[in-house]
DNA sequence: GCGACAG
DNA sequence: ATCTTGTCGC
């Protein structure tokens, strides 16, 4: 099992002190001066997504690469293994992270982008799922959540593409995006080596017809049916 | 101190 | 995340 991404392993915290330290130690390396992929340029778009049972101890994790234009799924993989920490908010990437390498490492193609549930920097220590899996992997990174978590905002236009900020205080750590007309907004933020706009760009560019962009959407239908035939 | 809180 | 069918509406 090749991981040919992989820049650094991942930490196994034992509880969530330990878990908080890694993000204190890690976020560092969070680069965010980097304009990440142009919308105008092709684009292998990837989505990774888990699925969770718990009273198996299981989860499987789904990448699911797809040309950005077409949509036209180019490889998918996926990876089972045990659950390997609790879901605390704030410290998602412990659970997830592990297994969703796991599917990156055995994907065919090479990222351009990665789209991941969950946040990056917006989070209570800056980093966020999609941050850790960045630093991990060195590839580009956004979050895409379907909710607000602690953050907040004011209702965005009523049309797809208007968005406004996501509020941590006064800090702007990603944007409210409608990404249907009348439709809730999803919450983007950056994880790593790409910038706000480009993301918030990249989001409405993946998604078409529903809310969620069809990357996540994918690796959502993939994870489950893995974690089925686990 | 208590509750809320990505998935 | 997960428990879960049909149904109302564009």
């Amino acid at each position: 099992m090749t991981q040919p991404h992989l820049q650094l392993p991942p930490a196994r915290p034992a509880n969530e002190a330990e878990a908080r330290a890694v993000q204190d130690a890690l976020r560092d390396r969070v680069v965010l001066d980097e304009p990440g992929p142009s919308p105008a340029e092709p684009l292998v778009a990837v989505g990774v997504d888990v699925a969770y049972d718990d009273a198996r101890d299981v989860v499987a994790a789904a990448a699911v690469a797809l040309d950005a234009d077409s949509l036209t799924v180019l490889a998918e993989a996926t990876a089972v293994g045990r659950v390997a920490f609790p879901y605390v908010p704030g410290l998602l990437a412990f659970r997830e992270i592990p297994t969703v390498l796991d599917a990156l490492g055995r994907l065919a193609v090479t990222p351009g982008l990665v789209v991941c549930d969950g946040y990056g920097v917006a989070h209570p220590r800056r980093f966020g799922l999609a941050s850790h899996l960045g630093v991990l992997t060195g590839l580009p990174v956004v979050g895409v959540a379907k909710n607000p978590f602690a953050f907040r905002y004011e209702p965005p236009g009523p049309h797809r593409g208007d968005s406004s900020p996501l509020l941590d205080g006064t800090e702007e750590v990603g944007r409210a995006l409608r990404t249907r007309d009348g439709v809730k907004p999803v919450f983007v933020s950056v994880g790593h080596r790409v910038g706000l706009e480009t993301a918030c760009a990249q989001v409405l560019r993946l998604t078409r017809g529903y809310r969620l962009p069809e990357t996540t959407r994918a690796a959502d239908t993939l994870c489950r049916r893995a974690l089925k035939d686990a």
